[in-house]
RNA sequence: GUCCCCAUCGUCUAGUCUGGUCUAGGACACAAGCUUUUCAAGCUUGCGACUGGGGUUCAAAUCCCCAUGGGGACGCCA
């Protein structure tokens, strides 16, 4: 049975380039019925911390990455990786420096990886120093317990990033050294910021955190990874996770390091969140709306659904929602200093706001049919153009130059408060 | 410096393994137009690439070599 595994450090957040890694290795499991398993590399007792951990699962569950069993822990493991370093001590494959445990590298032998991706990959072993097994602290180096963990777990393949092709070889000398089977090996090209350089937090953020409180969906997130540097060929772009472990080949992905662009995502996360019901991106839009100030009451769930699907095409991130939505919640909503000099504070802007608004009262069905025909009607009768009273009455309003059609928003704000708003604009 | 990996539009990529159907396709971004009450969306069009040089072959984006460029690793970090 084919089983990977997924292997964070709890020393930080959790890095889009892991959560790419760890997507890839769950994506391999599901495609071929295998297990994706979870180990916590805490060596570093002093930087491992709790917070950190939690942060780690609750963003790989965000994703949707679920994982088999109870996760291993490294920190749990000394004895273990100390008495196989003794062995290899006592057999003659290692020697002692003090506290520390070494490994003693055979000179002169070429040690060949078929890896997944990038084919055969040859490495000399004049080309590698001899090995810390056990810190003079006693903690074990990465590449040792790393060995000893996987074949422990039964890791029958490894896919991780392109940063460990070098400790390959020094693994595969580890495995041979303890008589262990050596697992197949997939390397992925790393991912780097736009302009070519290690991504970091200019290129837009590093950390999946940071995504989800900006406001991306995390089907957008997933999507947009498994485009860096794997496709299903031909045009497919929007791929959900479902379809993926469907069409999943290791063999297509690319050796190629991409460069993220923030820009597609963010062309992504507005595809998924216009197509979402509106019923789902309500308790995730209600929260961002309660925060903001003005708004303060939990707003009815009706009102929320009807500004939602006159919105959701407009946003390409949640986060942009509350701004652009405050005047449906709340009197003190935000209001734009160049369009209110532009359209209302001028005699013409007044006069029109006050023409429209006793047309406006005069109406006892308020529904946007009716509130257009009579600005039609008034345009048509003054020989306005629509777009003269539209404009003035928008920033009346909603106190913004751009939104939703006019008449829609108008239709949600109700008769009695359009009219308000109005006349207070109208002076 | 040494070792390893990689190379198609600005970016992500299809095509490369199994040479010919590629005057290289799609998407993001950008530009123009249509639509239109604004914005967004939508539709149409445009811009735009096989890193360079040698081979191999009737034929190369596709195979080989070299150069150049980019990235990674050379930790008692993980």
């Amino acid at each position: 049975m084919i089983k990977v595994r997924f292997a964070p450090s709890p020393t930080g957040y959790l890095h889009i380039g892991s959560a790419r890694t760890a997507l890839f290795n769950w994506l391999y499991a599901k495609r071929y019925g295998g297990k994706f398993i979870l180990r916590i590399e805490d060596t570093d007792k002093v930087r491992s911390e709790k917070r950190f951990l939690e942060e780690i699962l609750t963003d790989l569950k965000w994703l949707g990455i679920d994982w088999d069993g109870e996760p291993l822990y490294q920190s749990e493991r000394f004895d273990i990786y100390r008495d196989a370093a003794e062995k290899l001590v006592k057999s003659g494959k290692g020697y002692r420096e003090g506290e520390a445990y070494i490994f003693k590298v055979e000179k002169g032998r070429a040690i060949e990886v078929d890896d997944m991706i990038h084919g055969k990959i040859t490495v000399n072993t004049d080309d590698i120093k001899d090995q810390v097994m056990i810190k003079s602290d006693g903690s074990p180096t990465y590449n040792f317990c790393c060995v000893i963990d996987d074949a422990y777990l039964e890791i029958t393949h490894i896919i991780r990033g392109d940063d460990h092709v070098s400790n390959t070889p020094k693994q595969i000398l580890f495995y041979e050294a303890l008589g262990l089977k050596i697992p197949a090996f997939g390397h992925m090209p790393l991912i780097m910021g736009q302009d070519g350089a290690k991504l970091s937090k200019r290129h837009g953020g590093t950390a999946v955190e940071e995504y989800r409180m900006d406001g991306y969906l995390p089907q957008a997130l997933v999507n947009y990874l498994l485009l860096l540097g794997w496709s299903p060929g031909g045009d497919r772009e929007i791929i959900s996770l479902d379809e993926a472990v469907k069409l999943f080949d290791i063999n297509d992905m690319k050796g190629v390091q991409a460069k993220f662009d923030l820009q597609k995502l963010t062309w992504m996360n507005g595809e998924y969140i216009a197509k979402s019901e509106d019923s789902d991106l309500l308790p995730l839009l209600k929260d961002r709306l309660i925060a903001i100030p003005g708004v303060g009451k939990t707003p009815s769930k009706d009102l929320l659904l009807k500004v939602i699907s006159l919105y959701k095409v407009r946003i390409k991130k949640l986060s942009e929602f509350a701004g652009m939505t405050d005047h449906f919640f709340s009197d003190t909503y935000s209001t734009e200093v160049k369009g209110v000099e532009k359209y209302i504070s001028t005699k013409e802007g007044k006069d029109i706001l006050r023409e429209f608004s006793s047309r406006l009262e005069k109406l006892d069905d308020f529904s946007h049919a009716k509130t257009e025909g009579a600005c039609r009607a008034m345009a048509e009768e003054t020989k306005l153009k629509a777009g003269a009273i539209i404009h003035p009455t928008r920033v009346a309003v909603s106190g913004k130059t751009t939104g939703a059609g006019l008449f829609e928003m108008m239709e949600v704000i109700g008769k009695d408060e359009v009219i308000e708003r109005m006349k207070k604009a109208a002076g």
